[in-house]
DNA sequence: AGCCAGCCTTGAGGCAAGCTTGAGTTTTCC
DNA sequence: GGAAAACTCAAGCTTGCCTCAAGGCTGGCT
């Protein structure tokens, strides 16, 4: 998550400063700032941050007004921090679409937590686990856990996993799954990838003969159930 | 997203009762209560909530506890409310892996406001949906939701039902509909049209001899009537 | 009203898609 | 260079989807 742009946003350079240093010291390589919220809306459309942290009170354009443009056109997560204590000023910054909303003073640590915490909801495909009905996978490690047992993956396996869990929920074509694993010309693979697939459900599912996890759908192809 | 299932875990019954109500009034329909922390393992891991509201403080389990144990198997999104103010609580909640923490006495409306961020997040919107008058259409789950229940599609039934939808409305001839599932030379696959028409029926309408949303057009063909 | 054509409904049989296993081949790692 | 693991492929098996046809039911026409 630490390779994620982030934005930040504030009027008050020695408090842009201090945020700043903030998320470098916590190793963010890829910081911007803005000290305004029309240089905000122009990084934002220039730079396609990953996170924006945004000050309301600012001269020439708020918070709040600087989040509904952007809201017009993306979903980009965005935590507002602010020195306004009213509750009306909350609601407002929900209600425009913010992921969260921070007073100031504030902790740095807290800060870092909320935004982690955000990234990890807003970008899951970032962190690389896949929660099973039966295991979980860490794609970092190449390995399945379940019942507290270990079973590593082989390459084939781990692209194919990745595959469905990149479309998790949906179905992927036998085509599709076969060309990853061996190209455009996958034409007479596909018995081998019913082995692959086989060796999968070993893998994942307490009977793999009845799977759970990893699904056919007859004629149109498989796919992954991932639970929350 | 109010169909979404809530867990709530406090173990203050006068408290419990109070969220209860504050999730009721907003519109959830799906509550889940529990008043302890074991309680709340068992309640989670027998319902599969899409959503917990963890009390900290609790006789027999912390709620941190509770939460490192669900997270060995679940990425459930997780809101931590306590009446604890020391940071180093707030710290703990979130490496427990909390989404979110906040402090009692709390704001309704903020509650519901941060819940509501976090479902979306958690949840985001799948598309190539086709609603219909009795039943919910995941074409790239190939499965019909009517009350609840699922329905799987077949391949024939799924080729089909995204031909009518390309043309959501407009009649699609009998010879058009054979031929994206046979292809060219399709005389004399009327019947077999029927049947499936039939099977597509059982799954998208309540009364299938009622037809509300896949019509015949005597003489002409099929259309699929979609709300939105 | 009565008739006919077109559509609906049901069930049963066949067949193809996918599963499973094992054996042979290739690759990897010591 | 050898052993072990990973990969490929095919043969036989299983399952459930697809197909088709027979009989019933409508809507439209005379």
């Amino acid at each position: 998550m630490k390779d994620k742009t982030i934005l930040i946003v504030d009027d008050e350079l020695e408090l842009l400063q201090m945020l700043y240093t903030i998320f470098e010291r916590e190793g963010y390589t890829k910081i911007l700032t803005a000290a305004s919220g029309r240089a905000a809306l122009k990084v934002w459309r220039e730079k396609q941050p990953d996170f924006i942290i945004l000050d309301v009170m600012m001269p020439d354009m708020d918070g709040f007004a600087v989040l509904k443009e952007i809201r017009k056109t993306s979903s980009i997560p965005v935590l507002m921090l602010t020195a306004r204590q009213e509750p009306e000023d909350k609601f407002e910054g929900f209600e425009s679409g913010a992921d969260d909303y921070l007073l100031k003073p504030f902790l740095p640590k807290e800060l870092l937590f909320r935004v982690e915490a955000i990234l990890k909801r807003a970008y899951p495909k970032a962190c690389r686990r896949i929660f099973l009905e039966a295991a979980v996978v860490d794609l970092e490690k190449a390995q399945v856990c379940r019942h507290g047992e270990i079973f590593p993956l082989t390459a084939k396996e781990f692209c194919l996993l990745e595959k469905l869990w990149e479309n998790a929920g949906k179905i992927v074509t036998t085509g599709n799954l076969c060309e990853t694993i061996c190209g455009e010309f996958w034409e007479g693979y596909e018995s081998t990838l019913a082995t692959h697939i086989r060796h999968l459900r070993e893998k994942l599912e307490n009977d793999p003969s009845k799977p759970q996890s990893l699904l056919t759908a007859r004629g149109l192809g498989y796919r992954l159930l991932v639970r929350r």
